[in-house]
DNA sequence: ACTCGCTTTGACCAAATGGTAAAAACCACG
DNA sequence: CGTGGTTTTTACCATTTGGTCAAAGCGAGT
C-alpha cells in the first residue's frame, strides 16, 4: 500500500513511530507555531528522517492537525466534569484546580493551543464556534443556575470561566517568565498558585450572607 | 552614507517610514511570531519593498528587537504607577483596570509579548531577569508590606500580580476565542470583564474585619 | 540647472524548507 | 529461504526566505 495511513490495523512500529513523531511535533509546534516550526526539527526531534516523517504524515498541517484534534478533546475534559448537581464552590474550585494540575503537567499543550489563538485560530477556528462554545455554553447555564438560587455570588459565568482559564493556563504560557521572576527551577510554585487561587475564588465567589440559600 | 540608522538627525521621510515599518511589523509579528513572519509580509503591511525595508532596518532581527525594546517600556508602565502611598484596594483594582484598558487597546502588543514568552523568550530573557524582576519585587515589597498592616488580605504578591497579569491580557491574547464564545462584535466584553474582575479582587483582597487597619 | 546625499528599485543569491520518486533495506511468515 | 509488503534512505526539486549590490530616481540647496 502507498501509505501508511491507509492501512487499517496499523503495525506495531505504525504505532510507536506515529506515537514518537506526534510527541517531537508536540514539543516543536508549542515552542514556535506553526509556521515557526519545521519539519527538519520534528524529524530530528522524533529520530528519523525528514521522508521518513512524511511517510507516516500525509504532510505538516496533517500532523498540526492531528495534534490540535487531539488536544481539544482532552482540553476541554476538566469542564465536562463540572457537575451541575455538586455544590457550587466546590465544584468551581474543583475544576480550576484540575485546570491548574493540566498547566503543570502538559505544558507543551497548553502553549500549542495559546500558539494557535494568537494566530487568530486560523485552523481550529470551527471547533471554538463548535462544540468548545456549545460547552461554555451549557455549563454557563448551569453556574447562572447557582448565582440564581443564590448559591453562588452573583458573577457572570463567561467572565468567571475566562478568568479560570487565564489565571491556570498562565503559568505553563507564560512558564519563563513566572520561573524567572520567581527563580524557581522546581514545579514548587504550583502548590502557591493553588493556595493563592483557591483563597481568591473562595471569597470571590462565596455568595452574601442570608439569601434563599440554606445549610445542611 | 551607508545606513539610515547611522544618521544622528533623522529625516522626516525617515520617521514616517520607520513608524510605518514598525507598524506593519507589530502585526505580523505578534499574528505570526518572529519565525513565522516574512519580511515580505511586512514589507507589504508598510507599502515598501522588501530591499527599502532593509534600508531602514539592518535586518529582520532588528525590527523585532525595537519593538520589543519599546514595548517593555510601556507595558510595564501601569505596574509602575502603583503608589505605595495609595489606598492598597484602589491601587490594585487601578492597577488591573490599567492593563484591562492596555489589552483592550493594545491587543498587538500584548500578543506580541505573548509569543516572546510562549517561545521561551528566546531575544528578551535578559530584561525578563532584569529590569522587570526588579520592578515585580520592588512592587511585591509594596503588596507585601500592605498585607502586614492588615490593609490587604493575605495573599501572596506574587502570584497576585501573576493573576492579574494573565486575567487581563487573557481579552487580547486570546481575542478570538473570547469573540467566538461571546458572539461579540465590538468591545462591549471589556466592560463586563471589568465588573467582573473588579468585583473577584474587591471580595478577594478585603481583609477580613478588625485587625490592624484602622479607619478614617 | 546642477550637484550631492538620501531613497528606492530590480536583479540576484545562497540557504532553508515542504515535499517527491524510486530504489534499497528490512521484516514477518509460510 | 524466499517472497511480498512495510519501512527507510538517497537523491532530488520548486519555492520561499533573509539578505546583498549596484544602478537609478529624487529633492533640497546653491
Amino acid at each position: 500500500m502507498a501509505r501508511a495511513a491507509t492501512n487499517k490495523t496499523p503495525t506495531r512500529i505504525q504505532k510507536q513511530k506515529t506515537k514518537a513523531i506526534l510527541n517531537a511535533a508536540l514539543e516543536v509546534f508549542s515552542q514556535h507555531g506553526f509556521r515557526g516550526a519545521t519539519l527538519d526539527q520534528i524529524a530530528d526531534a522524533a529520530g528519523l528522517s525528514k521522508p521518513n516523517l512524511l511517510y507516516y504524515f500525509e504532510s505538516k498541517e496533517a500532523i498540526h492537525q492531528m495534534l490540535l484534534a487531539r488536544l481539544l478533546d482532552t482540553w476541554l475534559d476538566p469542564l465536562r466534569q463540572l457537575d451541575p448537581d455538586g455544590e457550587p464552590l466546590r465544584e468551581i474550585r474543583a475544576y480550576m484546580l484540575r485546570k491548574l494540575e493540566m498547566s503543570r503537567d502538559f505544558p507543551r499543550e497548553s502553549r500549542l493551543f495559546a500558539n494557535e489563538m494568537l494566530q487568530g485560530a486560523p485552523r481550529i477556528g470551527g471547533e471554538i464556534n463548535g462544540q468548545l462554545k456549545a460547552l461554555v455554553d451549557e455549563k454557563a447555564k448551569v453556574i447562572r443556575g447557582w448565582v440564581q438560587s443564590g448559591r453562588l455570588a452573583d458573577v457572570d459565568p463567561y467572565h468567571l470561566i475566562f478568568s479560570i482559564w487565564a489565571t491556570t493556563q498562565h503559568y505553563a504560557d507564560f512558564e519563563v517568565q513566572v520561573r524567572g521572576i520567581l527563580g524557581a527551577a522546581e514545579d514548587g510554585h504550583f502548590h502557591d498558585a493553588a493556595h493563592f487561587l483557591t483563597q481568591l475564588y473562595a471569597s470571590g465567589l462565596t455568595p452574601p450572607e442570608g439569601r434563599s440559600g440554606r445549610r445542611s
